[in-house]
DNA sequence: TGATGTAGGACTATTCCGGTCCAAGATCGG
DNA sequence: CCGATCTTGGACCGGAATAGTCCTACATCA
């Protein structure tokens, strides 16, 4: 449905709370109450984000986790693929590469294009930048707007 | 996961079939044997298009489905959207607006930029664009192409 | 030593996607 | 006007992936 998962929301979220309260370490369980989040469950998303090395871990009373790189330099699509993984605009293409699903298939050319987009998209915003809390008319505005070449009607209606 | 739905898939390929063999009919049977996509489920999506105002169907011997627009006017973003409902990147928001989730959560406003991109991505190629049958340096190239302004090392390999 | 907190595996529930089946209604050819 | 062909549309099902729970083990500090 082309939405991404609660899990790499949760992930973000955390990983921006700790951001904007960094270097303070914070726990799972205190992260989750303040967002209505599952305990249980960003505690494992959490763990992911350790073992790919964007957060570090202290164990022990007053323990909790926190940042071990700098927020600019986490993008929100590497935090995404590590939690749920590779992602892929459409059946079509893996990875490394293209389908095999039948030759007859020609759409993915193009597809492909919107994909690289998207990644991109997704790459080019850090952590940081989603830190600046709220009405924050930084580059980020700018930098998205230039995708708005070629503008659409986007308004968006329900479907029938 | 971040990936389209199979049905969104075929139903792009069914359009840019359409589209290609222009201004012929063909039925929901032929074009999934065509591609291999399981009859019956083409039909449903088909359906929808028809629904939708994409498509013309006509019944009886010799029947099928045409494109009912110019091929130029139809976006992939379109097509998704009927196929497989609303996008959105998060649950934080709707269709309409923002999330009530909490008030904490304020990962929303720059995640909403690039959930925008992302739409304008899709609202930017037609169904025309993908019908140029491969290797195509056609404008698609060069329109996508200026979203990679700030290029991050995409270097896709598995998570851990 | 016990409270707190992470680490992590196993397990369950639920949703959604992909796909099938079946019955009904339109249309054309003969 | 009968039958083949094709769309329409609803009901249904199995499997996969998501979301979430539970329980145990281990580390740390007071």
């Amino acid at each position: 449905m082309l939405k991404l998962t609660k899990k790499a929301d949760y992930g973000l979220i955390a990983l921006k709370h700790l951001a904007v309260n960094s270097p303070a370490s914070s726990s799972a369980k205190e992260i989750a109450e303040t967002y209505g989040i599952p305990a249980a469950l960003l505690s494992k998303i959490l763990q992911k984000l350790v073992k790919s090395g964007f957060l570090r871990s202290e164990h022990g009373t007053n323990g909790g986790y926190k940042l071990a790189r700098d927020p600019k330099e986490i993008t929100a699509y590497e935090v995404i693929r590590t939690i749920d993984g590779p992602i892929f605009l459409t059946a079509c293409f893996t990875e490394h590469g293209y389908c095999v699903h039948t030759d007859k298939c020609t759409v993915r050319d193009p597809l492909q294009k919107v994909h690289e987009g998207i990644l991109r998209l997704l790459a080019s915003i850090s952590i940081s930048d989603m830190s600046v809390d709220s009405k924050a008319e930084s580059k980020m505005e700018d930098d998205v707007a230039k995708h708005a070449d070629r503008l659409y009607d986007l308004a968006i209606t329900p479907t029938m």
